[in-house]
DNA sequence: CGCAGAATTGATACATCTCAAGCTGGGTGG
DNA sequence: CCACCCAGCTTGAGATGTATCAATTCTGCG
């Protein structure tokens, strides 16, 4: 049902001291409900490139991402496929009260996830409302994450699409400590073209000319292939189409999210 | 704030005689909480045609449809807009804990709406657990049915992008009572081609130009503009690309949804 | 060194958009 | 009752953005 955990086993942590704890499903729980957690959950380890969890399987856990990324991707018989969620540390995987799995999860960096067995994680939603209270938080973050991205899918260009996603993960990566250089926001990517592609509904091709356009353009700066650098961020969500305004926009920077 | 309920008042009626009662928000609430719902409780009539809320506007309540329909809708500065969702009868409206609305909410059909004051809501979910564990199912299924949409928008071409409309349309029809009649599934579009195509990504030449070709194929057949006949479902259901399959796909008639 | 996966770039095809005319049906006022 | 009107819709012709097919060029790694 899934892959065989291949990269180290992480070590058994304490909550208390997870890198997580204040955004990911548990962040309202109180020490006992923690006591609680402890007692079902397990660490995951999966290196890059491995599936997590596959379409249509049997799922017996729920969990968050604790360090590293995945992709939820949505495949047609034909294999066209569609990323629908990119999931970070602190976003949740798989669906409470739901038996299969409705898209492939998978690693796109060495990923550690913080698994809970289902059953008893369902029962502790009925019994005590702050892990409930928080998930749903959470799940409605999401929805706006993919409502805008309705937006971006829908109605962009090419050009808007690469600028939006770009402004996203630069938005992203700056939310988690690397603060706005006076050089420009820098980060890397951590998507190859064509799950950039997948993510935005173009071809690769598409996307490596749209990002060699920016290039030229000045509004980003490559070095290699996956390392960014915007010197002017304005500029990029001007590019992207959105006003500077966070409207719902925002769902992504306030982030901690739902999914599967 | 919103525009002036039009429409004549609903009359102010008891919970347990709703038509949605057993869908909506209140699905799990018992007797007492209904009676706590009561009293925060209030109808608005709108016409067909008539803003319900403004995107960005100020949002003191929070709802369910009760009759009629309603589309959510993201708009660019430059005028191209999304729909991201299509309000149905049991279908929440609001986001508790927000302020303001993320999108503009419009009826498309006169338009009955459950509100609730939003104050008292929310006080209500802190302190019992069947209003928020519905309301998490209801976003659950809502973002599945999101993530769906996004592979329409996508990955999938005009014509495929029509037919999953009228079997999302149609499929919601007959849960609702219209059964698969020996003639076919029969239904009206609750849309113009310019709501549909805002909620495709498409233009609406492209979204008459494909009607008028699954018309000529066979697919559907027409009378006037809106009321459609489908001999053979399974038929509309190749043309969309979806193989039958219920995957997440059937959030849509799973359904009962959260919003704006 | 050379290979393999990832990315770039080019030439061409095609789906959808855009702009522009008409059509249709239901409502309205003379 | 009829003529008109207008929003919604259809259809056409041409422009355009993105996909597709096909070489190369990078880049890291055994």
């Amino acid at each position: 049902m899934f892959q065989q955990s291949v990269a180290a086993p992480a070590r058994h942590q304490n909550c208390s001291e997870c890198p997580i704890r204040h955004r990911a499903v548990c962040a309202r729980c109180d020490g006992d409900e923690l006591d609680r957690l402890e007692e079902m959950k397990y660490y995951r380890s999966f290196q890059a490139g491995q599936t997590v969890v596959w379409s249509g399987d049997r799922m017996d856990f729920v969990g968050s991402v604790v360090s590293g990324i995945a992709t939820l991707t949505q495949g047609m018989e034909d294999g066209r496929t569609q990323m629908v969620g990119l999931l970070l540390p602190s976003d949740f995987v798989g669906r409470p009260g739901r038996q299969g799995a409705a898209y492939d999860v998978v690693a796109t960096t060495d990923l550690v996830m913080c698994c809970f067995r289902k059953k008893p994680f369902e029962e502790m939603m009925e019994r005590t409302p702050h892990v409930a209270q928080r998930l749903l938080q959470m799940t409605l973050d999401e929805l706006d994450a993919a409502r805008e991205w309705m937006l971006v899918l829908g109605r962009k260009t090419a050009r808007e699409k690469i600028a939006s996603l770009l402004a996203i993960i630069g938005r992203r990566s700056s939310d988690l400590g690397v603060m706005p250089k006076p050089g420009g926001l820098v980060f890397d990517l951590p998507l190859t073209r064509e799950a950039m592609a997948d993510y935005l509904g173009l071809t690769l091709e598409t996307v490596s000319r749209q990002i060699s356009a920016l290039k030229k353009d000045g509004v980003i700066i490559l070095e290699g292939k996956r390392h960014v650098t915007v010197p002017d961020f304005a500029r990029l969500i001007a590019e992207s189409g959105d006003d500077g305004t966070v409207g719902a926009g925002a769902a992504w920077s306030r982030r901690g999210a739902t999914t599967s």
